[in-house]
DNA sequence: AATACATATGAACATATGTTCATATGAGGT
DNA sequence: ACCTCATATGAACATATGTTCATATGTATT
């Protein structure tokens, strides 16, 4: 049994390295920002929402129709989505129409699609 | 108040542009992978382990010194990202030695700063 | 104004997730 | 063999998150 002071004291660590490492280390509001980004596009509901919207405008009645899910749920994901700023809505008669605004996660999107493919 | 199986009638939505939404649509499983990947890039300590090894190689009292996180919790956090192969690790005398496995993550890394940033 | 439809939203609920604590494992030094 | 150090891991706990249900809001249409 070990105390967790005693574990990793100075000296048993790797100082160069550590010292090299801690200059290329974010803030934590910089962490917190990507963390926020990143959640939004974890949930796959929304990722299917995303993907939808990836060339064109729909209402949340045509993304309910494409995925499957309620329109409570829609309705709420896209909420959040927009509080990120991720998508941006336009209400023109009784329909809201909601098209991605952030090119970053167009590209981000890409990427792990190509992960997800390997 | 109303029902949801009122909500829109197929001729309310807009056939033409969920036909074309459609084909552009992924199989489940692309969605899920690529939740669990963006799952593991979402949590803070994640992206400062990673943020860390973006360069090198560092042993996990190398990582508990530069995110202030403890031994037990690092570790819980890198056999995640072991299981989704984000991370390789390489056992050296008493020390494990991490480095990044995956090109893509440090891409989509790379992408969320600069949208952290703007 | 009354009704129908599209969307938003609060509350409740179940599940997932991250940290801590205690302890196990495994390698090196003595 | 024994002890120390580095790392891993299971259980418990608290918090976050997504869905559903019920209902509110707001815009047309009659």
């Amino acid at each position: 049994m070990m105390n967790q002071n005693e574990v990793c004291k100075e000296f048993q660590t790797h100082p160069d390295v550590i010292e090299a490492a801690r200059n290329d280390l974010l803030s934590n509001v910089e962490y917190e920002y990507m963390s926020v980004l990143f959640k939004m596009v974890s949930d796959p509901t929304r990722l299917k929402i995303i993907n939808a919207l990836f060339d064109r405008e729909l209402c949340v009645c045509d993304l309910m129709v494409l995925t499957g899910m309620s329109q409570s749920s829609i309705s709420h994901q896209l909420s959040k989505l927009k509080q990120t700023r991720l998508v941006k809505s336009d209400k023109r008669g009784k329909n809201v129409y909601y098209t991605l605004k952030d090119e970053h996660v167009r590209q981000i999107f890409r990427q792990a699609l190509e992960h997800a493919r390997e």
